[in-house]
DNA sequence: TAGATTTCTTAACATACATCAATTTTTGAA
DNA sequence: TTCAAAAATTGATGTATGTTAAGAAATCTA
């Protein structure tokens, strides 16, 4: 187990721990290997876990009655990844994560998560702080979503985020931008010419 | 002060405090009355505080290029608001906060909420329960637009925040709903037939 | 209460994106 | 390397929502 002590000082960058604390934070963290496809979370499951990617790409989706996906969240190494309303609220899945390339993973339960925080008060901070940073992301999102046409999002999309580009197919791009695949493609030809 | 003790009590209702810890949290709450209309903080604003709403309502919404509004937050009695990602970004304001209604607040700001979060762990623990679930509804909130037509948006947000609406004009709703204000009309026009 | 101002509705027309149906290109497994 | 399956592209057409412009209804203020 030691020899993994670092995997910690990766994952909680800044923080500093004691040894004891180190063997507490050890004992949470579960190592998952995926194969791309795999799927870690599926609709109507009961989510006690979120996971964090050592390295790899997945993504969270929802499927609608028509069959059509919605991606919520694409992440690559260092982002933690899960079906966060079911995760946070209790509530049954209704997101799908799936890995989009062969991963690592670790994955963290919901009771293991609450006994760091009632011992390690900064873990507590740590996860603050990425929740608010996530908000911030999201609200983002929102803001796009309602006032930029697919193009401008799908440009927006590439810029901010290029490393994750080279796990993605078009119609994962086209999902995650609330478009057809048809329409991406034009786009993409328009915006080549 | 100690006259108006409980609003501590509403505020941060699951959460029993000392004397003592009263006292801290009293000191950084500092009261604010505001008129229908007037706005709280502007594009281009250092936004060091947040809002806590007593009473009334308000909105948080940005203004693009072409002077079209979108609004991306409503709060009434017992919600927080603010321009979250500026807030928690140290980036300046994008958005406006507006009261839609004389409306009672108390503002907080964030050295303040920093002093209270060292000092007392719950508290830090209670902002991200609220954290959790507000990440939730904006989640639910990005898969509805993804996902679902203007109607079906409006009769999700209708049925979602039933006692916001008496405090808004359509134009409001539409600038949430990411619609124009004519769509809107005609949305409810077919609605009711 | 009257008049001014704001908000809402309606209509005609424009546009972005969806749908359906091929076809071409790329990918991956034997 | 070949071939089948998956993904991307293209074209024709449909639809939801936007735009512009006008008038009607509601609200505010003197």
């Amino acid at each position: 187990m030691r020899s993994d002590n670092s995997k910690i000082k990766d994952i909680f960058k800044n923080l500093d721990f004691t040894e004891y604390e180190i063997n507490i934070i050890e004992n949470v963290f579960h190592k998952v290997v995926v194969k791309k496809g795999d799927i870690l979370l599926r609709p109507g499951d009961v989510v006690d876990s979120h996971f964090y990617i050592l390295e790899g790409c997945l993504r969270t989706f929802h499927v609608d009655s028509d069959g059509k996906e919605y991606t919520v969240q694409f992440g690559i190494r260092d982002w933690w990844i899960s079906d966060y309303t079911a995760f946070f609220t209790g509530d049954k899945a209704i997101m799908t994560v799936e890995a989009l390339a062969d991963s690592v993973i670790y994955r963290m339960n919901r009771h293991d998560k609450e006994v760091l925080y009632d011992n390690i008060p900064r873990i507590d901070r740590f996860f603050r702080i990425k929740l608010e940073r996530a908000f911030a992301a999201f609200q983002k999102r929102i803001l796009s979503e309602l006032s930029q046409t697919a193009s401008d999002r799908y440009l927006n999309f590439m810029k901010t985020y290029p490393e994750i580009e080279k796990y993605l197919k078009n119609y994962h791009i086209a999902s995650y931008l609330g478009i057809t695949t048809e329409s991406l493609s034009r786009i993409r030809k328009e915006l080549a010419e």
